[in-house]
DNA sequence: GTTGTCACG
DNA sequence: ACGTACGTGACAACA
């Protein structure tokens, strides 16, 4: 049997500024002649896509015609108060009808109907004749056509990500029929379409509506009979609008369209076209792309010299080359070398790891502090190389670590993604060269590996002058030399040093845990009735609330949500909900920590090294990982325990570690300027209690009882994260309203913050990114968004990103004082550890004195602000006791 | 590979 | 009305 005829229909216009928006770096994509190609990139990346995972063998991209339809001859206000389309955007519009039928696809527009007309009239056709069809578009509107036959794929974020939607979905999630869905729009309106629907009727209003009538002719037959209601005189009065607004959503089904679906028939891609067009927007991946189904890899690179030593000498090293040791392994604590290259831009050598470490030239010339080196990953070739017994000075540049400074978003381990960014295309990816997952592996043939090498050193050479002109432009080069590269190397000595873990008190632990998580079991058993997987959240939801009937409080995508807020909702009435959270909290110590650590603690050393990632978070945070030593326990008593077993490397040493108090209220306090909350700051009152006077009028601090003051700490950090009611509501288990009161009050005492808040929003919508003091950037590409829901995160995002980035810039020019410092200092103590806003150290006994001195200092003078920083410091036997 | 949950600042 | 706190990583289960 032939295979099921299958018909894709795409929203052409919709997913086009969708592209459009979803890579919003202009800057980057731009061809040889100054067109922007960002929308026409995202878009074939879709089409290309869709191809592969539809395999449709019909097809057809609609497109809206012009401003003028049918729709807007009957309301001329529809799709009014649209933004016209930007400049950028209209430029690249002629040439996706090009890409498209390149592709072997046809387009369509039509005067007077709109994209989604021709996509209904299509998908009943082909429906009529027995086809599966597949919709994509970013207008939710178009699923009113789920039918059995036909699904309808919604973009949820840019263009990468779809969401489907299928007649159960929808009765899943809303509770009604697709074709109902155009009786909610005429019930609620549409504010990006500008027609209005019923006066304060939304979303939840029309669906609770239409499950009790079921659609606006039947709503209207019977609203006398409803009780009278704010909403029943609304429902009347805009009678006529919401009749107006059902038929604006309504699409139509019968659009006189030209093409009968036999023309649609999807066609072989017109290699020639693609190639011309790719080459005319510049777009080398997707051509590399078109020929890897031809011809080898490398027969696209243009050729490259290299020469492979068995013997080096000094000859082989002059000043400022580029360095790059392989190795496939992510964790470079255990890994393997498998070749090293090196060269300037003459020359280029390779060699393999047993020469190299037998080399005392190379070992010289990577130890002369002298003798500049240019690398990818600094933090990562230091570490690799120390391990092979060669010390690696000199570094002056991390392309890496260059291009995460210049955008966030560059967080890769592989140096060809960023250097095609940057325009370089000769370098391939390690996937393509060493394969991935279990069939990862190294070529046999050595010179494959060698010439890949060879032109990472080429790519590292060619991309510095870019990246560091990209520094002057963003000014961006005071914090990549004063702080992110000097950190990389203090970092590397951190992870080379290590922590001290006792295996024997984990071990310890592990048994105990385990008799008690048996016990546990048992208990949560007999009150089930019957043994499941606890850890199964679908096994044990299934018990929960369709064996044990209990109420659902709330959902999750996949099925009922058993977290810690509705267990613990639930044990006021089910002693198992308790038992549960008893049990969840000791496997997680058991799993993650005891037995979590133990796998990491290395035999010879009995020493934990962590990694750090400088180049992943979008604040400027570290991040820890293999394992994760910046979430290791503290909260709870029984898990804090975990920290005994990290202990100093030498008997009778001891851990000392020091935080900053509030550091991220004390940014904020200087940022913003507000008078209060600086009074508070430099008059050493404690915040939140000054807080909670301030926002509930309380004369006297004696007043000030525990609950009240958990209460403004909860809105303290409610500011920081960007405030919402609901968060609030939510975080204190109070109600919307009461929480909105508290915000309002908290912004009429604290009129700075408010201000700053405002403002540094505004900044973002006009600058498309926001910075921290040290002018580190956050783009905020959905920070015009016309969805709410991307536009309100990237408002937040707007007013959190600099605070929590100027911390963490405070913390890490910390780090680098204090390292100098212990070194001119020739003191013995170690720095460990750093956990966001507190810095672990082991010392001998004698040098605790110099530090309870030193490590405040250093910390609280890090920076000036308008506000003093303050830093609290604890020692003892182990991490534990060091607090 | 994705999802849900939970550990930290 | 929209649906929410900001930033991370690891584990077990399940597809």
């Amino acid at each position: 049997m032939a295979d099921k005829k299958k018909l894709l229909l795409l929203d052409g216009s919709s997913l086009a500024f969708r592209s459009f928006y979803g890579l919003l770096d202009l800057n980057r994509f731009k061809n040889q002649n100054g067109l922007h190609t960002n929308a026409l990139y995202a878009f074939n990346r879709i089409l290309t896509r869709l191809f592969e995972v539809e395999q449709p063998t019909h097809m057809l991209v609609a497109f809206d015609a012009g401003k003028t339809t049918f729709r807007t001859e009957y309301f001329k206000e529809y799709k009014g108060g649209r933004q016209t389309m930007p400049s950028e955007l209209a430029e690249q519009w002629p040439y996706f009808s090009v890409l498209i039928e390149a592709m072997g696809s046809k387009t369509y527009e039509l005067p007077n109907y709109e994209a989604d007309d021709i996509i209904g009239t299509y998908a009943r056709m082909a429906e009529e004749q027995g086809f599966d069809v597949v919709i994509i578009t970013g207008d939710k509107d178009l699923t009113q056509l789920a039918t059995d036959q036909t699904r309808v794929d919604i973009t949820v974020k840019g263009v990468s990500e779809l969401k489907s939607y299928t007649p159960e979905s929808i009765r899943e999630e809303m509770g009604i029929e697709p074709l109902q869905i155009i009786d909610m729009k005429g019930l609620m309106g549409d504010s990006s379409d500008n027609y209005p629907g019923v006066t304060k009727v939304g979303e939840k209003t029309a669906l609770k509506l239409l499950k009790e009538y079921g659609s606006i002719e039947n709503l209207y037959e019977h609203v006398d009979e409803m009780k009278k209601s704010k909403m029943k005189e609304n429902l009347i009065n805009d009678k006529e609008l919401a009749f107006m607004s059902k038929k604006l959503a309504t699409i139509d089904l019968a659009t006189p369209v030209s093409y009968s679906l036999d023309e649609l028939i999807v066609t072989d891609e017109n290699k020639e076209e693609l190639v011309s067009f790719y080459r005319e927007m510049n777009f080398n991946t997707f051509l590399r792309d078109l020929d890897h189904t031809e011809e080898d890899v490398s027969d696209s690179f243009e050729k490259i010299t290299y020469t492979h030593l068995d013997e080096i000498t000094e000859a082989h090293f002059t000043n400022d080359m580029a360095l790059y040791v392989e190795m496939l392994e992510d964790n470079y604590h255990y890994g393997t070398i498998v070749s090293v290259a090196w060269g300037d831009a003459n020359t280029i050598y390779t060699a393999s790891p047993e020469t190299v470490k037998a080399s005392i030239p190379f070992k010289e010339w990577a130890a002369n502090e002298e003798m500049k080196k240019a690398v990818y990953d600094a933090k990562r070739t230091q570490v690799i190389l120390h391990y092979a017994g060669i010390t690696l000075n000199g570094i002056h540049f991390d392309t890496l670590l260059a291009s995460y400074i210049i955008n966030t978003k560059d967080t890769g381990r592989d140096i060809a993604a960023v250097a095609q960014e940057y325009g370089y295309t000769e370098v391939s990816y390690d996937e393509t060269v060493y394969g991935k997952g279990a069939k990862q592996a190294v070529p046999e043939d050595a010179d494959i590996v060698n010439e890949h090498l060879a032109r990472k050193i080429k790519a590292i050479q060619t991309l510095r002058p870019q990246l560091e002109a990209e520094f002057e432009k963003d000014n961006l080069t005071e914090l990549y030399y004063e702080i992110e590269l000097p950190l990389a190397l203090i970092l590397a000595e951190m992870e080379m040093t290590g922590i001290t873990v006792e295996p024997a008190r984990l071990e310890k632990m592990k048994v105990e845990f385990a008799a008690r998580l048996t016990e546990m079991e048992k208990g949560i058993y007999t009150e089930a009735g019957e043994e499941f997987n606890v850890n199964s959240p679908k096994q044990l939801s299934i018990i929960l609330f369709e064996k044990m009937g209990l109420p659902v409080i709330k959902k999750t995508k996949t099925g009922y949500s058993t977290a810690v807020d509705v267990l613990e909702k639930l044990s006021a009435t089910a002693p198992i909900a308790q038992m549960i959270l008893d049990y969840r909290q000791l496997a997680k110590l058991q799993s993650t920590y005891v037995e979590g650590l133990l796998k990491y603690i290395k035999p010879e050393t009995g020493k934990i090294h962590t990694i750090y990632t400088q180049t992943l978070t979008q604040t400027g945070r570290l991040s820890s990982n293999e394992p994760n030593l910046q979430n290791i326990p503290v909260r709870m008593e029984e898990g804090r325990k975990i920290r005994q077993a990290f202990v100093p490397s030498h008997p009778d040493w001891q851990i000392f570690a020091s935080d900053y108090s509030q550091i991220e209220l004390r940014v904020l306090a200087h940022i913003s300027e507000d008078a209060h909350m600086k009074e508070a700051f430099i008059e050493e009152q404690d915040i939140h209690t000054s807080t909670a006077m301030r926002v509930f009028g309380i004369e006297d601090e004696a007043e000030v009882t525990g609950n009240v003051r958990r209460q403004a700490k909860a809105v303290n950090f409610g500011i920081v994260y960007g405030i919402s009611d609901y968060g609030l509501s939510q975080n204190l288990g109070i109600s919307r309203p009461e929480a909105k009161t508290f915000i309002d009050t908290y912004f009429e005492k604290y009129p700075g913050i408010k201000q700053f808040m405002t403002d540094i929003v505004e900044e973002a919508k006009e600058k498309g990114f926001v910075e921290t003091l040290f002018h580190r950037r956050r783009y905020l590409p959905d920070i015009n968004s016309s969805n709410f829901n991307l536009r309100s995160f990237a408002e937040r995002t707007a007013i959190n990103s600099p605070i929590q980035g100027t911390a963490a810039d405070i913390l890490k020019i910390a780090m680098i004082r204090m390292n100098k410092a212990l070194k001119e200092k020739n003191m013995k103590t170690r720095m460990l550890l750093q956990v966001h806003d507190e810095l672990i150290f082991e010392c001998p006994p004698e040098e605790i004195e110099v530090l309870e001195k030193l490590v405040p200092e250093i910390m609280e003078n890090a920076v000036s602000l308008s506000v003093p920083l303050l830093v609290d410091s604890h020692y003892g036997n182990s991490w534990y006791e060091a607090k």
